[in-house]
DNA sequence: GCTTTTGATGCAACATTGTAGCATTAGATT
DNA sequence: AATCTAATGCTACAATGTTGCATCAAAAGC
């Protein structure tokens, strides 16, 4: 590691990936990043465009695939619900599936931390894996500013 | 009407378009049909496959605006959840909004009829417009069918 | 440090799912 | 039958994601 360098954050993603016997690259140490820093899921296309604003090379597929790779190895998750795009969030530690709120006017994404998605009795024979709950509406920003009329 | 044609599942999909004030075209009444029968929801695709079959001429943008007209008239509804496809299914009388099950190895979505997808509570500003609950997993056939090893 | 190995990347080409514009058709009304 | 216009069918396009393959570079071996 090259000295006078910020070390904290990019050391655990690097940490992180290495645990999990993948090889190190900008890539997926940048994209690791953004989304530990994010509040709320981000989409293949924030995620490139964080990349970008980073300086950091890359290609639409390749980030396709390091968000694969992942998902795959349970680091981070997959959320649908949205509109017709994956979003990402990272797996935080004592981790319990949340809900998540898909806002109908601004198209953003809430994590709702506190609402647990969690899979009810089903009939015999179902195996479930995990619950997706999300609710549609009008988040708690874009409610206040148009109640009456669209857009204040 | 022409004589000697089965009447009943027919006049009540026309009845249900011009109640909407919606004009009564074969691809809407065949539409409807199709879903009116359908156990399960049905993608675009499944719903066009059927139009094909019943030899119901269409084009992939007019399928999709009767469905978008369907889902804007509350006479069906979408389903996000499964794989990229939106999936549509008919809206029944004394609905109420109900929990699915996509299926990750055979591709099925399943309604769960008696599993409410209720809205819980949520911070203050947030309005819920609806809510959807999705559990992945392995159904019923598919569980059975594969413990050990994949496919039997 | 240099070489080797192979996981990861970058590019091109393609697939799927869904939209927009516009001329034409045909369902409803008169 | 003539009229009005909602709905259709094309074409063209956008957004999102995947496959194959040559090349590169991260990690391991020496
Ligand atoms: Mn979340
Ligand atoms: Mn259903
Ligand atoms: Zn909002
Ligand atoms: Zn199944």
């Amino acid at each position: 590691m090259p000295p006078h360098e910020h070390p904290a954050a990019t050391d655990s993603a690097r940490e992180l990936i290495a645990a999990h016997g993948g090889r190190v690259t900008r890539t997926r140490v940048a994209v690791i990043e953004a989304l530990q820093r994010s509040a709320h899921p981000l989409s293949h296309d924030e995620i490139g465009a964080t990349l970008d604003g980073a300086g950091i090379g890359h290609d639409r597929v390749t980030l396709y695939r390091a968000l694969d790779w992942l998902v795959e190895q349970g680091i981070a998750q997959r959320i649908a619900g949205g509109e017709r795009a994956w979003r990402f969030e990272i797996r935080r530690d004592g981790d319990h599936r949340h809900a998540h709120f898909h806002c109908e006017r601004c198209g953003q994404i809430v994590c709702l931390e506190d609402v647990p998605a969690a899979a009810p009795t089903l009939p015999a024979g179902f195996a479930v894996a995990r619950a997706e709950l999300v609710l549609h509406g009008a988040c708690a920003d874009c409610g206040r500013a148009g109640v009456e009329g669209k857009e204040g």
